[in-house]
DNA sequence: GTCTATATTTAGATAGAC
DNA sequence: GTCTATCTAAATATAGAC
């Protein structure tokens, strides 16, 4: 629910209703809205962790690039309603007073990282700056795909990062 | 105030105050906040339009691009701080139900249809694609600098989708 | 056109019975 | 652990004097 209607515009009301609970009940599981939104960020980033987890799988790094990638097109009408649910709630936190921006920024830098050691494996001495570019180009295309509504605009910057990304070896 | 807080973290009250008149007094020029905020998209594209008017005095399509590239990172710092204030509009007023995220659309549509002007007149064929990928870039390494807070990021990636330009030629 | 005061609504949070 | 009822605070919006 947060990814679909960001945090601010979800309400407790929306999620007991989701949870089939009365909304006093929420306060038995989360002391604050804020404990709440923690939560949620920690279970994302232990999703992504799984998926980086089943990447590192694959025997080199193009090919856990070129899945990274895949995973992304996969996820394209999704992203296409709703965003990328780490750079939304990256936007949307940044924009806020408290330290839950920090629990994001985690996130989004465990993914570069990951990113980067693919690049430094494939011999590359700008590892960092490829992965940012990288995870930028991703973060860039979901907002586009977003706010156009278009899926087909990440199928098609998928294809032309995975070009890229042969181009590199 | 909206690019720095939000929309939604902006209340009528931090207007009225930065104006420095009775939070009743906003209604007397604006119904309803959505019509402010609405007002405020407007004459954020009116900056966008005469941005690119300006870059339009250039000799070469690849000199405005360029120069577009120049203003990002002189932005850096801004963008470090608060997102780039279309992205983190657009990714915003999407999770709401009012019709303003398409207002935002067409501000970034009028931008990816300028870049892909200037790739046309490269004499690029898929100057739709290169355009989107520059846009996206562009959103997405914002995203980036301002959740990690490094306005070296954009300076960075600026610089290498400088030399992106110049291999399209 | 500007101001004060206030109405309305909604969401976060709490109290206490069961 | 679950539920109903309620409190509180804040933000949008309005009324009406000046």
């Amino acid at each position: 629910m947060l990814h679909e209607k960001g945090v601010e515009q979800t309400t407790l009301a929306d999620i007991a209703r989701a949870a089939d609970v009365p909304v006093g009940n929420v306060y038995y599981y989360f002391k604050t809205k804020n404990e709440l939104v923690e939560a949620a960020i920690t279970a994302h980033a232990d999703n992504l962790q799984a998926m980086i987890g089943a990447l590192d799988e694959l025997p080199t790094p193009q090919d856990r690039l070129k899945a990274l990638l895949n995973s992304w097109i996969d996820q394209r009408e999704l992203t296409a309603r709703y965003g990328c649910p780490t750079g939304s709630l990256a936007s949307e936190l940044d924009k806020r007073a408290d330290g839950l921006d920090e629990a994001v920024a985690r996130v989004m830098r465990d993914l570069v990282d990951w990113a980067a050691q693919q690049f430094q494996e494939m011999g590359r001495d700008d590892s960092r700056e490829l992965a940012v570019a990288l995870i930028a180009a991703y973060q860039g295309i979901s907002l586009l795909t977003n706010t156009f509504r278009e899926p087909e605009l990440m199928a098609a910057e998928g294809r032309r990062l995975e070009r890229w990304i042969e181009s590199l070896a």
